[in-house]
DNA sequence: GTGCATTTGTACGTATGTATA
DNA sequence: ATATACATACGTACAAATGCA
């Protein structure tokens, strides 16, 4: 992990759903509204795809991103108002 | 797997799912309502663990199971009624 | 209450398949 | 067709929570 953990307890994909949670609110990625490949975030935050994907369920269940196969992974804005970072 | 999948096409994980969903709303496991373990279940149906345990997810996401660290597994009967197997 | 066994959770590794562009 | 990106599925090891003797 590359950055500070909230709460030294939370499991890693915790933190990297928080971490990721927050970049997608503050609109870090906003390009095409699209996150960087699975691959790209792994090396980025120093973590395995395992985890990554780990995080990124968390986040696609609570409605923030969407994830299709073949494609990049979005975030969902429309899903935004009272999601409000943090959650875990 | 040690049973036919309903569709050729489906992934492993979710014929799991199928299969654990019927065989809760059959009431196969209802000693105690507690499903036996993943070891247990990994064997029964010679699936790996982390195939198991994504099946377990999408069970548990939708409601049909109760999951927590340290005791079984239980099938949540709560969450039946309009919940009808097959849902994949 | 301590310790052990059981059970689920977390985390990483690796390979291959499938959908999309 | 090739390349990219996500999905599935096998494996390993250790951590943490629970329950019982």
């Amino acid at each position: 992990m590359v950055f500070p953990k909230l709460k030294e307890s939370l499991p890693l994909y915790k933190t990297l759903a928080n971490a990721l949670a927050q970049r997608i609110h503050n609109g870090d990625w906003a390009v095409g509204s699209n996150l960087p490949s699975e691959a790209a975030l792994c090396s980025s935050f120093e973590a395995s795809r395992h985890t990554l994907r780990h995080a990124l369920q968390t986040l696609e269940s609570d409605g923030l991103v969407l994830r299709r196969q073949g494609t990049p992974t979005a975030g969902d804005f429309s899903a935004e108002g009272e999601k409000i970072y943090p959650k875990f």
